[in-house]
DNA sequence: CGAGTGTATTATGCTTCTTAATACACTTAG
DNA sequence: CTAAGTGTATTAAGAAGCATAATACACTCG
């Protein structure tokens, strides 16, 4: 389902937020499907269900998963998170670009890149 | 000269490199003007000098700062250090905005942000 | 010479991350 | 009903990183 870089020096539970979190985003997994559980996902990347227990609650609190007792974690449908996403990412997209900009890039270096990101034809 | 924000979870070291590299690129700081002794500012900032030792010995691998030995610390020449801020930040942007696009946000509306960012005109 | 500088070392306390071992209530297949 | 699998919670322990504190030494400059 995922692997773990083990040369980041994140916490092992934010990168495993962070690559779950991509993956529902992206569509890869669909909303009402079936996460594993926390004890197979822990075997299967050879870590401690409760770390597993840490990531899967904070994706629940970002509103990207749910939980049935007794049942499993689920993926929650998109009206639940695909506002919020887009807006978290806005501002990330705001602020880096402000530094760019800071760092010296110009508007048609970026706006060049924009365009190669979204598979536009240059000019 | 900078200010620390205590609900920043980063440790503190990273704080300082990160605050004084904006003060650096920004040109807040000139080339070869002198730093403040690690003494001294940590005085400042209410923090040990071996915390403001650690930020500055990164700020030097990075390329923004020199020491003299029995001097200070000193800001590098902007040709140390600004041909890989720009690289640096580019990669960054590139990925966020790869980001971006995943989370569903359009071409046109990264275009009209970034006319934003540069305070360019609306059509 | 003395004050101020960078730099290095050692020790200590604190927090966070991670593992481990349980425990309990719930759901579902058999 | 029973057993297995689920989420969830608790407690204990170890490891690593961060920060402080106290020194120490070589250097530069007034």
């Amino acid at each position: 389902m995922i692997v773990l870089d083990y040369r980041d020096k994140r916490p092992i539970y934010e990168q495993v937020v962070e690559k779950l979190e991509r993956l529902i985003v992206s569509g890869a997994l669909e909303p009402d499907s079936k996460m594993p559980s926390v004890r197979s996902l822990g075997m299967e990347l050879s870590v401690n269900p409760n770390t597993i227990q840490r990531a899967y609650t904070q994706l629940e609190q970002e509103g990207y998963l749910y939980a049935v007792s007794g049942r499993g974690n689920f993926v929650a449908p998109e009206s639940e998170w695909r506002e919020g996403k887009k807006r978290k990412v806005l501002t990330e997209w705001e602020e880096v670009t402000k530094n760019a900009k800071e760092a010296g890039l110009s508007y048609e270096e970026l706006a060049d890149a924009l365009k190669e990101a979204f598979g536009k034809e240059q000019s």
